[in-house]
DNA sequence: AACTAATCGAGACGGTACGTCCGGTCTTGCA
DNA sequence: TGCAAGACCGGACGTACCGTCTCGATTAGTT
């Protein structure tokens, strides 16, 4: 009955956020740059996003889901195929700023942390589990092993390599899906 | 010829930052609650530390050297207490609630960068570089893989356990330590 | 033709209007609330009153038009009858929180002087002709004194009394009708 | 022991007030253009004024105070120069624009309230008291009349006309002071 | 009976000011 | 000179309110 939100000043938002993350960086992201840029009122903001920290993570972290990763048709090009689509993910200007930045606040907002997992991990372990599955169907492994630990073996490396080594991710998911694959094979056979 | 400064004074700021970091985190930390906690003036903490990030960094990050780690007389072993290392050094509840506030703050500050990545990775890698010279020379592998790499594959899925999926990294030491040396073993005979 | 105007509407808005006046005061007054307590729309208010001042103005000074003062006989009589209906207009509660919260906006906006004035001045300025015209009439005075120096005599006080002194207006039209009495008199006399 | 508050910042607040309220009125002062103008930051002014309305009040009601109106020989020329006085203070740019402003706030704000008639009302009424008692001492009044009264009769007309009426004040001292006089002269010996 | 056009409640919208909070700098008087 | 205390500037935060606009549903009055 009441006038509905308009989608357009959601899109506004999230891509006048988006920008400015790629510009000035997590820091340097201002509520009253972000409406400036958008051309909307700051009202407009916080009806949608309780507070900086969520539009962040919404513009920069959620709607980039990732895309379930294709059969390639054996393990390790499943696992090459999954690394090359968290290093797109992480190394999007966006992300790239909003998500170290984020994990500071991790501590001080349990919701916005839940929200932070179920993204990150939850959604991606799904896929891993696919993959594995599909591994052990091929027969390529025996069991499937621990999911967390593979998204930790797999995830894990690439953070490392873009946000604290600060080294260029190229050629790293042909590199690490080769290792993670002799790793998981190793492991099978002596399982 | 002046006063010199005092220690105890160096010491009541570090303590107290330390202790806000676990109590209030990263984003809950400022200045005037160090100055408080610790009793003295906010002058004697930017007499001592040019920004707020790098004072957290020297409370939480430096000093916490990590000691080099021991010869236990296998590949595995080594990775295992290296592991563990790292593991106690982000579970410290300072450097847990620091560190993935500083990442944030790493971007604006490339000075800061610098410092962080030389303490969290160039000395870790000198670490990582001569436990995989012992392998070598014990006949363990062939030849010493890219010293980045493993890295990346120690540190990142602790990084990733504990926290992104925030979960205990109870028994992460052996498990991670195992995988990885299959995968160094294995990448060894390939190579 | 089209849908005309719902007269409870109307009447909703000034209500709801002169009773938030008395529970929050001038500044506590806000337009959502008066929509609120009317259960009407935003739109049904600003198609009737273009601005808050004049929502305000109709519904706290306009409407409690003064009726002409009766004819008692004496000036005297006169003067206490005109002082206790202006004393009754201003200790409303509704116009008592509206008009000195109004009058802070008249300097913003000359429309609203102009009818500010009309209202609260030339209307009663005529009345005040209509008085002095019957006092000189009965040989109570010589000539009619200024009409303005008469009004600004008679209104001042009661509004200093009420809203500076906020002192009880009881007894002042016996008290300020005499004084007032006297000084016609007596620049009567000297005339 | 503490750096002391800069009494120039003091003054620079203050002086960026009047210069604001008589430039763009009560309404249109923001506490931004004050810090601004005063070139100091916002946070100096909210040390020593709790709210807005406290700023503007100590900056064009309080510290004009009112000096003791001079001993002029006569009931009649007291008055006028107290008028005068009246005059003088309401017609200051800062106070004409700030006074009718902090009226519509009175309500809201008790604290406000009490202030706002300690200047205005008491301080004026003890200068009120010494001039009646001077005028029994000369033999022109038999015993000293309503203290408030006479307050209320000098105020609230210099109000309603500089106000209300919006008209000039050029004269009224001279015509105000002369009806008074002879309304308390008159009451005197009635009594 | 269908059409038209202004009305209605609800509430989103842009804009702007508020008062609060911090980071980093500066100033005071004491030791 | 170092120190505790705390004032200082600058600037972002999240809230509140004004006056406008938009939605779908309701009413008249006209066809």
């Amino acid at each position: 009955m009441a006038r509905p939100r308009d989608t357009r000043v959601d899109e506004a938002i999230l891509t006048a956020t988006r920008e400015l993350l790629a510009e000035a960086g997590y820091a340097g992201l201002t509520m009253d740059a972000v409406a400036e840029r958008a051309r909307i009122g700051k009202a407009a903001i916080y009806r949608r996003h309780a507070t900086k920290q969520e539009m962040v993570f919404s513009a920069a972290v959620h709607g980039a889901d990732l895309p379930d990763p294709p059969d390639t048709g054996s393990l390790r090009g499943d696992l090459v195929a999954l690394v090359r689509e968290i290093v797109d993910h992480l190394t999007n200007p966006a992300a790239a700023a909003a998500i170290p930045g984020l994990m500071g606040d991790l501590s001080s907002s349990p919701e916005l942390a839940a929200r932070f997992q179920d993204i990150l991990v939850t959604r991606q372990q799904l896929g891993i589990e696919h993959l594995l599955d599909r591994a052990v169907a091929r027969g390529e492994l025996r069991t499937a092993p621990d999911v967390s630990l593979v998204h930790a073996l797999v995830s894990g490396p690439v953070f490392a390599v873009i946000y604290v080594q600060n080294r260029s991710p190229e050629g790293l998911p042909e590199q690490l899906g080769t290792v993670i694959h002799a790793a998981l094979a190793a492991s099978s056979q002596n399982a």
